[in-house]
DNA sequence: GGGCAGGAGTTTATCGATATAATCGCGCTG
DNA sequence: CAGCGCGATTATATCGATAAACTCCTGCCC
């Protein structure tokens, strides 16, 4: 920067001042400083800037897997609502273990940013109850978390019931949960969206049945394993709730090769309303969990974390922190059928 | 920091180095000032060191969109290069248009980083030309990149042609390339790809027939598209190479849309091998672009053009840049029959 | 003409860590 | 016992930008 100050022949605070545009420069000495600028290539520093300026202008959004679809049109729709603005995202993995998610939690990355954005999947709320850091943070939970963090989460509970309302209404009887676990409202999505499942049934004076509970990893080939599963043990079903659109992909998959027909013989649902789900064949009913309500109330509550200052994030004196629930809406395509009445 | 070395006794250099493990210190001032560290909650400002240390052990990954699965899964396999070492991936995005893409390349953010993998896809090598930086960069492109840069590219052509082979193998005669392009080597990847579809017909014998070739964008509701309107055209074909496996995705949505059975009535091949594509219905047959060998390529890439500094990125005298293409390979699945023979 | 307002530009200190050179002890040697 | 070597520790300068205070100057009002 002195030598674009030194070949324009100002000082460097001057530089400064054409480049950020903070303060009024004469026109003449500003168009001498661009042309010193442009003439020796100068960039500004970010890094310096950051240190002394103690803003980047740069919010991170950390997820466990790059790899997901759910988290990279996340990433996209975050971003487009940070561009006006003239703020950046950047995108960092946590890991994709509990332990590889907390070590990355630890870390002291995330002063790089003006705030941070928190994805959490495998990370317990005792987890996070230990962890310090002095940078704004803003929670994206699937669960409960503790009480001390700004959170805005999905209604997994809600959409799930949805979603399994909807089944029961069109006629069907024994809908399995694949992805399914334990029923819980805070252990994490998979129970959280087999309690919806539940409290559906509940509602509608049926019985959920806990043999129609099938376990499977949230992943594209576990879908299918599922359906093999439940067919080769010859339990009989006619609706399956997948808890991730990725599982109903797979589900949907396993329904072809067994034969079965979507919607005729088994009703599918999924949640999470990816993108790529409108092309599954047929094109997948599934529960939105109110994406870009979502992504908006993440930035809203980082922006008045960023605004109150840093280094209150972990400490009880700051402001109580807010947690938000957006809100889910099913949305009805080709594997569901039609209501009845 | 200081406050640090003020409540372990020893001067702030001390600190650094028990916290570096750069230099020898004493077992017993070491424990001192990690109990005074512990005890204040102190973390290393990342910031301050990178502008002092010039070293950030965080590599870029800027592409065109988050919410493409092929970048994810790119961003995924070069983050798990990185773990090893302990150095980072972030993922940033450089913009849906030409004009973004280029704005974002302009712009200062990558010194935050120590090199820069670009993935190109909209920007022409005209505009590469122009792009002036200090940080090592290897370009990750489909197409030919100017000879000043690192690059590691796959092959479209080759890959293209090679699934264009099979299909020709196995019978088939009119084979549609969803997502064509006027043929040409070096004018980004559909038309590479085309030219692949051109070529494989020319090493048969065969007619590559202009009509066959069905421009359409690469996203997911395009090739459902596309099959509607060669369909509704009349088009006569029995195979479709789609130059993308988000474009097969909906290609398989829109036959099975208008009623014809894959593999029987109309074979498809895709083209990037995406995890998603082995559990659509039918599984897809694909061409593998090299993956793993693709993001060893650029980090190795990147690591030479790291350790001989930066600053040596644009100038002509720094080494022969060098440019290295990954082996594509065809993978069979279902969408696609056996070669007779 | 004195004084004051305010625009344009400069000086100085600082953000937090670290490379480098300097300093301090202390044991050992000729 | 002077002097050397060496490991441990410290003082200082520095990375590059910017906030804040300060100087200078012009114009204008009373």
């Amino acid at each position: 920067m002195s030598d674009v100050a030194h070949a324009a022949g100002v000082s460097t605070m001057t530089v400064s001042n054409v480049l950020t545009g903070r303060r009024r420069v004469s026109t003449q000495t500003r168009t001498r400083v661009e042309r010193a600028a442009a003439d020796l290539g100068y960039e500004l520093n970010l890094t310096a800037r950051h240190l002394r300026a103690g803003r980047t202008d740069t919010v991170a959004l950390a997820v466990p897997f790059f790899d997901h679809p759910y988290f990279g049109e996340l990433a996209a729709r975050l971003a487009r609502l940070l561009a006006p603005e003239g703020r950046h995202l950047v995108v960092e993995q946590t890991g994709p273990s509990r332990e590889a998610e907390l070590a990355a939690v630890t870390r002291a990355r995330w002063q790089l940013y003006d705030g941070v954005l928190l994805s959490v999947v495998g990370m317990t709320a005792a987890d996070l109850d230990d962890l310090r850091t002095s940078v704004p943070l803003v929670l994206l939970g699937e669960q409960q978390m503790p009480a001390r963090y700004d959170h805005v989460r999905m209604d997994n509970v809600g959409g799930a019931r949805l979603a399994t309302a909807h089944l029961l209404a069109t006629g069907a009887r024994r809908i399995a949960v694949v992805g399914g676990a334990e029923p819980s409202a805070d252990a994490g999505m998979m129970p959280a969206r087999t309690l919806g499942w539940a409290l559906a049934h509940e509602d509608a004076g049926a019985a959920a049945e806990p043999g129609l509970v099938v376990r499977a990893p949230a992943d594209l080939a576990s879908g299918r394993e599922a359906v093999r599963r439940i067919v080769r043990d010859g339990i009989a079903f006619d609706a399956v709730l997948a808890v991730t659109d990725t599982l109903a992909a797979g589900v949907l998959a396993g329904l072809a090769e067994a034969g079965l027909r979507v919607p005729d013989d088994v009703q599918v649902v999924g949640f999470d309303n990816l993108a790529s789900s409108e092309l599954t064949v047929p094109a997948l009913s599934t529960v939105d969990p109110g994406h870009e309500h979502l992504a908006t109330e993440a930035l809203r509550l980082l922006d008045v974390a960023v605004a109150r200052g840093p280094g209150r994030g972990a400490d009880g004196a700051a402001d109580a922190p807010r947690h938000v629930t957006a809100p889910a809406e099913l949305v009805l395509r080709a594997t569901t059928r039609e209501r009845r009445g």
